[in-house]
Formats: structure tokens, C-alpha cells, sequence
DNA sequence: CAACTAATTATTAATTTTATAATTACTAAT
DNA sequence: ATTAGTAATTATAAAATTAATAATTAGTTG
């Protein structure tokens, strides 16, 4: 690169990863009713001092999982690296969505910030367990998370996470990942709930009218070609459904 | 990074970037019509022959701007220094959308392409000018475009790309960049038309009643509270609205 | 047999959509 | 002064959908 003297000029202090990961936990409560269904998300304890025993900035606090990009690789590699460290969890899909870069964001200096987010099965997080940096790792509801007092700016990274994931709910098939391929209308009813309250989802007689009719949902038949049904939430029979595997675009002219 | 012998395995023989960059043509063909908008995208023509005067593979044809990523920068440095180098142009806000790696889509060997893509004003590309590798940098219409005997899987991500924009345009209010602040219903329908051609939007009837009222458009109104008019486009006044900044999702589960 | 509950369907009024026709507000041409 | 043209706008009537709620069904359990 060009000769270019950086001592010359105010420099970031760091660059670091933020990876948001999400997941809706199901939880069946009644025998003959549908799971409860709630948007969780994986947050971690920072350590009470850091690898040579200094107190940590921030410490104690739960967070983001996260930590500095080194210069050799990419803001992606080092959400993916810093994400197993911390968690022991691999193999997820993740997406950048932002830059945090606020003056004042973290009392060490002007770090920045690549902020990423996943929305996962919740199989993909059953191995997790706290290492490197973090104290602990646990899944937190929403809720919850609300009303923990969160490091550095984490609050902001979550809050523009969840709008995201929320749109891609809403807006595309994303729901199909945390269903079984055959699910039950109420059963997708709760993951839409995880994330909307909207009563065109929330109400039953609409909902159950309207979705068997989108173009992106059909029945599921049997090898006779009879609707296949499933007594798992109520003793009558339910009809099963599935995606079929077609995008739609919504538009927002009408 | 741990011990590795790459000359034990096979590795890439390339590692690029190709930025697909649209825009949308607008021309005034008729005094008291609204203008004819286009979607085009920005294509270089490869050199004959490579800076060692050797000739250059795929040379002569039309192609994506971009180019080899350098290890010590990241794909998006890469694209937006090679689509600088090549054609010119700078600041436009890119965002990577998909690899390409398919064994054979390069006859130089195993090449993984990160494939980037923009959707900007006219104006952002005014200054556009082949260097470096390009002998040439034009805007195409998409019809034309299809027509090209393009360089290596160029269609297949043109094609791609060309899905997202689409999504985009239908999708959010990205529209507004191809608009002036205040516009009329036409103007907005001719940027519309330029990714689709639902009847919904086509049709001056059924679009000039529904616009309207979309949540995210509002009539432009004066000092004294009165709707705005124009006459730029036919002898009768019509309406001037602007977008709100309202974001909306459209749900597609009704 | 009655009661319970999730799933499903029905009902009716209100609203929107569909498909097209008609009108308006300006000109330009005669 | 009148007619014709055109983009923008509005009207019309039938069909379809939505809104809001009630009712019913299909299985159980007690």
C-alpha cells in the first residue's frame, strides 16, 4: 500500500465483531394444545478480568458475543471465530447488517463495530458453552433481554437485530425453519407470534381462513392423496401443511 | 495461522470480485408525456490482450467490471477499488449478494467469484470511463444486455442480481432514488415499469386510485396548504407527492 | 351424556378490487 | 369559436375479500 504514516493521524482503537444469534424456543405446556413459542436470543457474560488478570472493561455484563477482527482476517471470519470461542457454537449462517461506530460507544476508545445476525433452530445451539472471554452463555427471551443492563451499546445492536429479523419473518418464508416440514396452522401461528402481534396472524378464524390459501403453503396428502392430518395439539384432527418451496414478493404498491 | 502446506491440496486459482451496477435511464421522448424510463446496468468490455500483451482470456467480450481480490484486502475493498480502476467510478453504496464457484465458469481454472451489486442514479455514473483491464464501459438496457455474448457465468449473475433489484424495488420504497423529491403518480409508475410490469402498476386507473393512499406517499402540498402541481408532463395540472420515510413491510401472510 | 378445547367453518356487513367507462383540464389545430 | 388530442383523474357496478364475530365440529375426558 501507499506510504502512508498512521502516527500522524487519529486511528480507531479497535474493530471489532458483534454476532447477534437468535431462536425461537418451543415449549409444549398442555398435552392437547400447540407449544408456546418464544424469540430467544444467546447473549454472554463477559469475564470479570481479562487474560492477564486486569479488571474488564464491561465486566460482569452480559453482551453480544464478540471480540477485535485481527488484521489478517475479515470482519466475517473473525464473527465466526469469535462466535465459537466464546460459545463453542459453529456452522451458523450469519449476515452483516450494520457498522457501530459512535465516539463514546466503549470506554477503551473509538472502537467500531461490524454488528451480524442469525436466526437458528434451537439444535444449533445445544452444545453451546461459555469459554475465551465469556464467563457464561445462556439464551435469553426478549424480554429478558430488555431488562438486562447490557454492555457498550449492545442495547442499539439488539434492537436493529430484532427489527431485521422481524422483517424477514414477516416477509419471507423464514418461519419454514422452525417448523417440521408438515406443521399444523396453529403450529405456524405460534412462530409468527414469536415475533408479531398482528391480528390478522393472532386471530384464529382469520388466520386459519387466510393461510391455507397462500400460494406459498399447501396441504400435505398422503400416499392416497387425502389430506394428512395429526391429533398432536387437540384431540380432532388437524390438517397437516408444508411449504412448497415458492418465494413470494409482497408489494408494497398494492 | 496454524502449519498448512497448500502445495499438499488443491486450492482456488483466483479469488475475484464483479460488481453488477444498475441504473435507470430516464428519457423525455414526447413535450407533454411522461419520460421513458429503462433499467440498464454498466458493462466493461474486456481487453484483447492482458497488460503483458498476452491475449487476455475472454477478451473482447462484455463482461461484469471487476476483478482479482489481492490478500491483503477484503472482497468489498476489492470491489470498489476494481470498479473504480476500471471504470471510473467511486462512492456508490454496494452490497455482496452471492459467490459464484462453479468448477469451469472460468477457463483459467478454479476462480470464486463474490458477486456485489448497486442500484444508483444516472448521475453517479456520468463520469464513467474504461481503464486498467476495460477497453470500453457502457450502460446497456436489460434487453440488451441478454443479448450479449457475455464473458464466463456473467449471465448467471446478471440474472441474480438482476432478481434482487427487482425484490428491492417492489419490495421497499427504493423507488425514491429514481425520483425527484416531488413527483407525480406517472413518473413513479415509469420507474415501477422499469422492474415490472404487474397490472396493478400499469394500469393508470388502478394505480392512480391506489397510490395515493399508500401509507408511505403523501400529496406535497404548498405554502398556503395546496396540493402541488405540475404541468412537466401533460397540459391538465396533476398532483405532486413525495414519499414520507414511513418504512412499510408487507406481510405476505395476508 | 355433558363439558371441554383446538380446529374449523359460517354469517353478515363493510370494504376493496376488478374491469372498464367516463370525465376533466388543459392545450393545439382548424 | 369549435373540435380534437392526451395525460391525469374519477366514476361505476359487479365481484371478491375483509372484518368481526358467532357457531360448529371432532374428538376426547369425567
Amino acid at each position: 500500500m501507499k506510504a502512508y504514516d498512521s502516527s500522524k493521524y487519529v486511528t480507531p482503537d479497535g474493530y471489532t465483531a458483534d454476532i447477534t444469534v437468535f431462536t425461537i424456543l418451543s415449549e409444549k405446556k398442555e398435552k392437547k394444545a400447540p407449544p408456546e413459542m418464544t424469540l430467544h436470543m444467546m447473549l454472554i457474560q463477559r469475564k470479570e478480568t481479562d487474560s492477564e488478570g486486569n479488571p474488564n472493561v464491561e465486566g460482569g455484563k452480559w453482551a453480544i458475543p464478540g471480540g477485535f477482527i485481527h488484521p489478517d482476517e475479515t470482519g466475517i471470519d473473525a464473527a465466526v471465530r469469535e462466535l465459537n470461542e466464546e460459545t463453542g457454537v459453529a456452522g451458523l449462517h450469519i449476515r452483516h447488517f450494520g457498522v457501530y461506530d459512535k465516539n463514546g460507544r466503549d470506554p477503551r476508545g473509538w472502537i467500531i463495530s461490524n454488528a451480524f445476525y442469525a436466526i437458528v433452530p434451537e439444535s444449533s445451539l445445544v452444545n453451546r458453552r461459555a469459554a475465551d472471554d465469556a464467563a457464561d452463555v445462556k439464551l435469553f427471551s426478549m424480554d429478558d433481554v430488555m431488562n438486562l443492563d447490557l454492555a457498550f451499546d449492545h442495547r442499539d445492536i439488539i434492537t436493529d437485530a430484532l427489527a431485521i429479523i422481524r422483517t424477514e419473518m414477516i416477509r419471507t418464508t423464514t418461519a419454514k425453519n422452525f417448523l417440521p416440514e408438515e406443521f399444523t396452522l396453529s403450529e405456524l401461528q405460534r412462530v409468527l407470534l414469536t415475533v408479531t402481534n398482528d391480528p390478522k396472524i393472532a386471530s384464529d378464524p382469520v388466520f386459519f381462513a387466510k393461510a391455507p390459501k397462500l400460494p406459498f403453503i399447501e396441504l400435505a396428502l398422503d400416499a392416497a392423496g387425502q389430506p394428512k392430518k395429526t391429533t398432536r395439539h387437540s384431540y380432532r384432527p388437524s390438517r397437516l401443511y408444508k411449504f412448497n418451496g415458492i418465494d413470494v414478493i409482497e408489494s408494497i404498491y398494492g
